[in-house]
DNA sequence: ATTGCTTAAGGG
């Protein structure tokens, strides 16, 4: 019954992140050159990718502000990061940082597992609720889709006690965080629990590692879902980050559903200023309980149960450490040697300056090696 | 364009 909305059709001009790339460092063109050999998912930018090189460096004064010099946030065009950004870069800082210079390079058998992790994502959603397809063209309505979804799932949540794919936004140690819990229900005892399913190719327990990932991550949406609870997560901070146009008119199909809804919204303003209040005078308690549950994929068998220990100080301490990185503080790491056996599965270990450095970013070191290459 | 731009998570 409880019907949710679910954006797509995003703006057919999505494609192009195509200037800027011609003055990246060697590597990163090396990198862009590896993807258009490699089997990448992505498709290439409308017209002018890297072969408009031009030859006049004094004739671009935006130029001057060099690419070494933006913070990765600003190379990056980024407003916010995904909960998952954070996450990755707690599994390696490196690979996350390759993660978005080449979006969409992974091996087919690994984007195997992903789909079919994704798949079994939707499908245990859909046990709960329907999917509506809603035409959008630009960021206010993909916002305005997320925002009523909240106002629906927030009185289910109420009344039915079971919840999923939750959407949740907000500032955590001075970065804006999105991300998507992926089950929130009442237990017996009338708390609120947050479920994390991570599904596994293969039916073995979660390394130390993982877990910690994990761990992390849900402790990152508890962190977010709470200061929207309590009113932390203002309009004015959504937009300010966001860059939102709070009066832009809503596309018409997004208006329609907002009726349909039950929702009298004039503007996305409107929209976002009804959400907070649905946030804080819903009675919703803060999260009490992170789980995770590990599951194989094939079997669906219960792999194993993680009951999370949160921790405030240790999570906004490793936001803190990770956002160094983004806000251009510090240069990126890769992992600790002990943990070089994750470069084993990575995608990008032949690539990977940390790796050729053994434990430094070798072009810190060494910038003239890459010219022989 | 003297510019602006994002569905998050998906698993190891």
């Amino acid at each position: 019954m409880a019907e949710t909305g679910e954006e797509e059709m995003m703006s057919a001009e999505a494609s192009g992140f195509s200037d800027m790339s011609d003055s990246e460092f060697l590597e990163i063109l090396d990198l862009e050159e590896a993807n258009e050999l490699g089997a990448s998912l992505s498709k290439p930018g409308p017209s002018s990718e890297l072969s408009r090189k031009d030859d006049k460096p004094i004739s671009l004064p935006n130029w001057k502000r060099r690419l070494d010099i933006l913070s990765p946030m600003e190379r990056f065009h980024l407003k916010y990061l995904y909960v998952t950004d954070l996450s990755t870069q707690n599994w390696c800082e490196l690979q996350m940082v390759y993660g978005k210079e080449l979006p969409g390079f992974l091996t087919p058998e690994k984007a195997d597992v992903l789909d079919t992790g994704a798949s079994i994502h939707l499908a245990r959603e859909l046990e709960l609720h329907d999917l509506v397809t809603i035409p959008i063209t630009n960021k206010e309505d993909a916002w305005a889709v997320k925002f009523l979804n909240i106002l629906t799932m927030i009185p289910t949540l109420q009344s039915e006690g079971c919840l999923r794919e939750f959407p949740v936004f907000g500032e955590v140690e001075g970065v804006f965080l999105v991300g998507v819990i992926d089950e929130l229900q009442y237990t017996a005892k009338g708390e609120l629990e947050l479920t994390e399913l991570k599904t596994r190719k293969r039916p073995l327990l979660p390394l130390d590692a993982q877990k910690k990932k994990d761990c992390f991550q849900v402790s990152l949406y508890k962190c977010i879902f709470d200061a929207m609870v309590q009113g932390k997560v203002t309009p004015a901070s959504l937009i300010h980050h966001t860059k939102l146009c709070p009066d832009k008119p809503l596309g018409p199909s997004v208006q329609r559903h907002a009726q349909q809804g039950g929702f009298s919204v004039k503007s996305l303003g409107d929209l976002i200023e009804l959400v907070f209040l649905s946030l804080t005078l819903s009675d919703l308690p803060v999260i009490d309980t992170l789980k995770i549950e590990y599951i194989h994929q094939e079997t669906a068998t219960v792999l194993g149960t993680e009951i999370v220990a949160f921790d405030e100080k240790e999570v906004r301490g490793k936001v803190q450490h990770y956002t160094a990185y983004w806000m251009g503080h510090r240069e990126p790491q890769g992992v600790d040697m002990e943990e070089a056996w994750k470069c084993r599965t990575c995608s990008y270990t032949d690539i990977c300056e940390w790796k050729k450095g053994g434990g430094v970013l070798s072009s810190t070191l060494e910038p003239q090696a890459k010219k022989a290459k």
